[in-house]
DNA sequence: ATGTCTTTGTGAACGCGTGCACAAAGATGG
DNA sequence: CCATCTTTGTGCACGCGTTCACAAAGACAT
């Protein structure tokens, strides 16, 4: 789910579909995890199991990116931990900033799923000048009259936008015109920017709103069909079947 | 967007299209924000623009519900977001616990997008017991050994997982034996639930990824057509048309 | 009451993503 | 070297979601 999802429609980024490009990332965790416990390779049925997809899916997933399995003994661990890594850019280091550090802000700071993947936190930006010099996570926070010198002089490309609402479009503008070209938005606002810039949403609100859509709904049918297991019952399923990927989520005031 | 995405493949909700309930929150933002600008009525391009999607797209949506509009007048505001909020279920109180209350904890609970949509959060839960008493958010924080109690009390139905990934599934499984139906998971873990039970992931690492992959094949493009304007040229864009969805992203260490 | 103009609601075509099912490839054992 | 068994890689069909394009519906003016 997230809101994010579904890029530049019918625009396949170098044959690679968009839905492919959202579960590298599954399948590179899952792919970590083994590697940190020594196993040499896996087949597809594994694999997708431990990432919550269908093995076919998996396999032709792969497929997208060359031919690196064995037939009758599976992937190479390490070799396809690199192969992803590569694909999705990982192998280089993003320079990231921060605009907006309040509670999320801050949390996203401290946030330790950054470095492990390539991502820096090159600067902590806010418009309160209360804030400026004070560290958050190490990281001294400076006051947002600077974002164009930040941007530039740590040749950052993806930014993070973490403020109120009304603070987010002209952030963004400021960013994408400082060199910014892809941004992470937790404000939720639909964001306008020009062609070639990437935009990600993440919205918790909506997110609690489709959880209660469906939640209101078994509600309904247990009163309609008063039988039949309550909803407790039944088998366990893999839940990465269900979130939309996608699409997209967030984490700000609405 | 972002992750998660595409919920119970192949079943509609009450004949709603999975996609359509996604976008419902979206309208509902724009609307609310018509409403207290006392518009009164509202065209399908009008509004369509705002939420950041295509109108057709927008009034195919809206015929799932009923017809609410009026030929060659649009729809009613007002009408329109009682609707959504009955058909999205916001028209109850959700009472919501959160478990974790680290960084990302802290800041939901801070959240001001919960209250004005229905959401109530009625406990936050963390395993460490020097946090318990403590409040934050004005909400006094309970030890997780309450937890089942804590639920049944509350009758909660909707729960947050802010922990790190090791403990996301054991607190998973206490929440749905304890009567929750719908979690949102912002560990870095595919949870596995039984039939019935709703997840939501959100997972801010995957879409960092998904942005370092595009921002990698833009920067390859550069080189090899080293031509036709730069990537901050061209006209303005909707993002909404951008993240998926759905896709599903999150916020937790990796 | 009639005509014009705006805007909705939807039929139909198209494209993407998913999952089945199987042939091809290679490992492994004798 | 051959047979068998495992697992990949993919052709194919199906279904959902998106978009176009237009007819029907209603407002509004005359």
């Amino acid at each position: 789910m997230a809101t994010g999802r579904t890029h530049r429609p019918a625009t396949r980024s170098r044959g690679i579909p968009e839905a492919t490009v959202a579960r590298l990332p599954l399948y590179l965790r899952a792919l970590t995890a083994l590697s940190e416990r020594s196993v040499p390779t896996v087949s597809s049925e594994e694999l997708a199991a431990a990432a919550g997809v269908n093995s076919a899916k998996l396999r032709k997933d792969f497929s997208y990116l060359g031919s690196y399995g064995t037939r009758g003994v599976g992937y190479d661990v390490e070799y396809l931990v690199y192969q992803i890594s590569r694909e999705l850019g990982l192998t280089q280091d993003w320079p990231v900033v921060i605009v907006g550090i309040g509670n999320l802000g801050a949390a996203l700071a401290n946030y330790g799923g950054f470095a492990s993947r390539g991502f820096r936190v090159a600067a902590l930006i806010d418009a309160d000048p209360a804030m400026a010099g004070k560290p958050v996570a190490g990281i001294p926070v400076q006051h947002s009259d600077d974002l164009e010198k930040i941007i530039e002089d740590n040749g950052v490309s993806i930014g993070v936008i973490a403020t109120p609402a009304g603070a987010a479009q002209p952030v963004c503008d400021r960013l994408v015109a400082a060199g910014v070209t892809s941004i992470l938005n937790f404000a939720p606002t639909v964001l306008s920017v020009p062609d070639g810039v990437d935009v990600r949403k993440v919205d918790l609100s909506i997110e609690l709103q489709i959880l209660a859509f469906h939640e209101q709904r078994k509600a309904g049918e247990e009163h309609a069909a008063a039988d039949g297991g309550g909803p407790a019952a039944a088998t366990r399923t893999d839940s990465a079947e269900q979130g939309p990927d996608g699409d997209v989520p967030a984490v700000m005031p609405a």
